[in-house]
DNA sequence: CATGATGGTGTTCCTTTGACACTATGTCAA
DNA sequence: TTGACATAGTGTCAAAGGAACACCATCATG
């Protein structure tokens, strides 16, 4: 009666001006997972697993959902719980080699379960878009407020109204202003931010 | 590297004016549970084994989340997988003996790993009680909207006002009058209504 | 027919949300 | 030096949504 379980992680980014999910190169490309070794904390197994492929430590991890008998192509049964996890823009030296970034906006061939669980996790990153800070485990330490929209309109697919995001972030409090400032180009400077909670992913209303 | 994997359901009903959770009779008294063998579909296996226990077929269940290593006290290892479920006011007659309903607002014994799962349930159930029709599955086939409205109330654990809580229900358009009336004691009778889509809970915004 | 018990109904105010356009400050090139 | 360009930053108004609030209606019963 006893099974073989498998964690399973759609890792997401936001490089190069789109939302990108880690892919391990194999076989065939997908999703990287792990075989779960049952002496462990399932969600510390996730979590050092995620450490071990992108090099960061701590970042957002959660869990998403817990399929039984995928793949019903092969032979293989078992289950597979699928966690979906957002770091910030990655310096590529710390990503393992036999990883790439995969921009979510193109088309590529990825097998259905997995297909899945990354429409799950989109989903769920859309979603939490709207009531919760889930945007800032995507940002670099310090980012300027155009930045962060950037990344809101990158994942929820629309333009939004500057003033009123900004209205809404400040009123929020969950950033606040480091003082220093970002001269990036020829223009006016922009004032740099930082999350206010680190690591913490904060609900609202 | 296999393991055993338990599917474990927390099951609500409202019943005598309070929430209530479906307890197992045994050793320790604790939610349901069995064992996932592994050759089913893990959401099809859940509901079944709901059906089995409650003899309600198609009503709601939802995945809740999943756990690592549980129960570090004894030497059991594996994977529980842990659901929700909302039944509507059961005739005592369809739920297993060996089984009880347990009020939840009363103290009583549980498991700390049970009481995370359970806490758990209750705190999503209070959530979508907010932004979805989730009330609807504990309700009967036909129901008064000041039923509807204590419903409401013992979940969220606070009295509504009755005006803005018809308006806000009525606009919604969850429910549909059925025509008839129920009359129940001496006072005016009430309004039928049932729900628009029975079976199916909607995500609101 | 008076009492008691629950059913049913609208308005007002306040907060929140969405639409909308111009000035500020820096770099660079002519 | 100055004009062009690019991004940063800022406030108002109208509409919609949510919360507070009190009275009449209808039935059974004694």
């Amino acid at each position: 009666m006893d099974i073989a379980v498998t964690t399973e992680l759609a890792i997401f980014s936001v490089q190069d001006g789109a939302l990108r999910v880690l892919l391990e190169t194999g076989a065939t490309d997908g999703l990287p997972k792990a075989p779960f070794p049952g002496d462990a904390d399932l969600d510390r197994f996730a979590a050092a697993l995620l450490s071990r492929l992108t090099g960061f430590d701590g970042v957002y991890i959660e869990q998403l959902y817990s399929f039984g008998r995928r793949s019903q192509n092969t032979a293989m049964t078992g289950v597979t719980v699928a966690y979906f996890a957002l770091i910030p823009p990655a310096v590529s030296s710390t990503v393992r080699s036999g990883l790439y970034w995969q921009p979510l906006n193109e088309n590529w061939h990825l097998p259905n379960e997995q297909r899945e669980v990354l429409e799950l996790a989109t989903q769920r990153l859309r979603d939490k878009l709207g009531y919760s800070s889930i945007a800032l485990p995507l940002m670099p330490e310090e980012f300027t407020l155009g930045h962060l929209q950037e990344v809101y309109e990158i994942i929820g697919g629309e333009a939004l109204d500057k003033r009123n995001f900004r209205k809404r972030i400040l009123s929020l409090a969950y950033v606040e202003e480091t003082g220093r400032q970002r001269r990036n180009g020829s223009h006016r400077p922009a004032m740099l931010y930082r999350a206010r909670n680190p690591g913490r992913v904060e609900i609202l209303r």
